[in-house]
DNA sequence: ACGGTTTGCTAACACGATTCAGTAACGCGC
DNA sequence: GCGCGTTACTGAATCGTGTTAGCAAACCGT
């Protein structure tokens, strides 16, 4: 029932000066001169009052809103929230909040979360996917400052942020070359999807400035999946002359090719290497042995969609249109040196 | 550069009525007599104008708004996420939005979060915390109509919504009852966390209504780890007369349980039945063999806060102000029929 | 033809801020 | 004691919408 609202007004009144002063100090408004004692005056009692802000007051006077507007896959991935999780971050730190907005590969709807987001005066538009890939950006966003996260548009008209799969396949072969393996099989992704075709190319690309030739028959198809890790390392090792290691597309592959060595009595870390992807964080460390692998940098992702976006609502001049974020390697104990180099 | 802003004065202009017209024609107002064609008239106008109605303006005026606050511990906790999820999901389907802030331990803190979350006007405010447990409640909560989600609060004053923890527990047990066990292990969490309590008891109370006695000697303290989880099956398969199933506290638990029971080249499913608890996504579905398992809803949580607070919002009574919400088992494949009944 | 009801609207204030334009009082040099 | 600049403010317009009160015209029964 406490239906307080102490507006400007109350405060005004209650310090004995008009409105207009009061928004002043409130807002810290240094160019017009109002001497500290009146400042300290105001303050207090609107301290005393217990006055708060009205932001959709705010808003509406000043045109300028304190929230961005985040769409999302949220539905269908454990992915999106850590996306989330960034951007909430880093715009809480400058006072700003995250308006989330659910996507779901209907372009209907996606313009139909974009408009409502566009009603609630957001001030600019995150569109991040839960894996990364091309879209098509919904027309009505264009009317804010926009950022695509995890995902691209055709034209590269729109500032995208995106992690560095061809860096990562890199940093996950050169673990395993400098641990003295020369002979390396590979469990894909799904094919032809940018990480699948960057991680592999940095993987060959490692591969080769290591001075280690690598063959195509190395390579398993694979869908993501646990089950295809098993089958596919099943296949690896029974080739003539089996690999060492296995570079996995991912960590739940890896989770699979696991299984599969242990079926052997094999043992992981010892007889055979395993480096994953993606750093699942309630899978990769608990993983026995605890899995190394290269890790996708979603949080960093948000966060840096914030930051360019505040940039681009600053009105600063974005200089670079593409953004790649590094995918850090994570060194546990899956590795194992090999052989004499 | 669009710098359009169509207002309701400029449909009105358009359409050759006035403000108020549109006002009520736009909200669906019938208590004012409108004639069909004039409606039509107006939402047709609007349409081509593309109209978008000012959120803030409309919270300003109606001084009600579109959207709750969720409080969270988003940093921490891959839980989190998912009530967030089922958050957003039910707040979406009527319209409403919900603005994050981050919750970290520091009361200090989580009372700025709360500040800055009803000065955005916000109708309704959620609590959730990762893990369930008790918490005190930021005092300036009470300014509009709050419940807690996870959590409780000391005396009970809030709302609340739980996981049923009992009945989670007492499920588990079943499954392993009805499989014919008989000789069952336990493997704990942190003791003394609800969590561990509600679960312990459950499957006390299913053993015993199973007419299955059940000595404490079975119980081995566990911290929710999947090391914790090798290390108690361990002890517990090298008990004299070894049980044939294990409740564990978790699914990480779970998993360094699999892993110890293959090293002993037995086979989970086979020789040892494992129910684990929580339903982790990216885990549970892809151990080998799956991991049969208790869900916990926190989608439903998070779903459940919101339609309360709907109800609270919109001043209707609540019976209950403590709900506990199903933990429904996942039945796979970690449990294997033992003997015969 | 006249009072009363219904139909189809509109005027005007409110909401709680921001912000521009202006002004009264004061000090100061001359 | 006049002009000018600074200090310390204030008045009033504005943002886009919701909402109450009310009005003119049409209709209707008698």
């Amino acid at each position: 029932m406490s239906q307080q609202s102490v507006t400007m007004a109350d405060v005004a009144k209650a310090a004995g000066v008009s409105r207009t002063t009061v928004s002043f100090v409130l807002n810290g408004r240094m160019e017009s001169s109002i001497p500290e004692t009146t400042r300290e005056r105001i303050n207090q009692t609107a301290r005393e009052l217990g006055y708060r802000p009205n932001a959709a007051a705010r808003t509406l006077a000043s045109k300028r809103s304190s929230w961005f507007g985040l769409v999302t896959e949220i539905a269908t991935s454990p992915f999106a929230t850590d996306v989330i999780k960034g951007a909430q971050q880093a715009a809480w730190k400058d006072g700003n909040f995250l308006l989330i907005a659910p996507s779901d590969d209907d372009p209907g709807m996606d313009n139909l979360a974009v408009e409502k987001l566009l009603e609630q005066q957001v001030g600019g538009l995150i569109i991040a996917t839960s894996w990364h890939r091309q879209i098509t950006v919904p027309e009505n966003a264009k009317s804010v400052p926009c950022v695509l996260v995890n995902c691209f548009d055709a034209g590269g008209q729109l500032p995208s942020i995106v992690p560095d799969e061809f860096g990562g396949g890199y940093a996950a072969a050169e673990i395993l070359a400098k641990a003295g393996h020369t002979s390396i099989g590979h469990i894909t992704l799904k094919t032809g999807i940018p990480a699948q075709i960057g991680r592999q190319a940095g993987m060959k690309q490692a591969l080769r400035d290591h001075g280690i030739e690598f063959d195509d028959s190395r390579i398993v198809p694979g869908d993501g999946t646990a089950d295809s890790g098993y089958h596919g390392t099943q296949t690896l090792l029974s080739q003539l002359d089996p690999p060492t290691a296995i570079f996995c597309g991912n960590d739940r592959i890896a989770m699979g090719a696991y299984d599969a060595i242990k079926e052997r009595g094999l043992q992981v870390g010892k007889d055979i290497s395993i480096v994953g992807f993606d750093d699942q964080e309630i899978l990769a460390p608990h993983m026995r042995p605890k899995l190394t692998t290269i890790a996708l940098p979603f949080e960093e992702l948000g966060m840096a969609g914030v930051s360019l976006l505040n940039q681009m609502v600053e009105g600063s001049p974005i200089e670079n249109r593409q953004i790649t974020i590094g995918c850090p390697p994570r060194i546990r104990s899956s590795v194992a040196m090999h052989g004499r180099r």
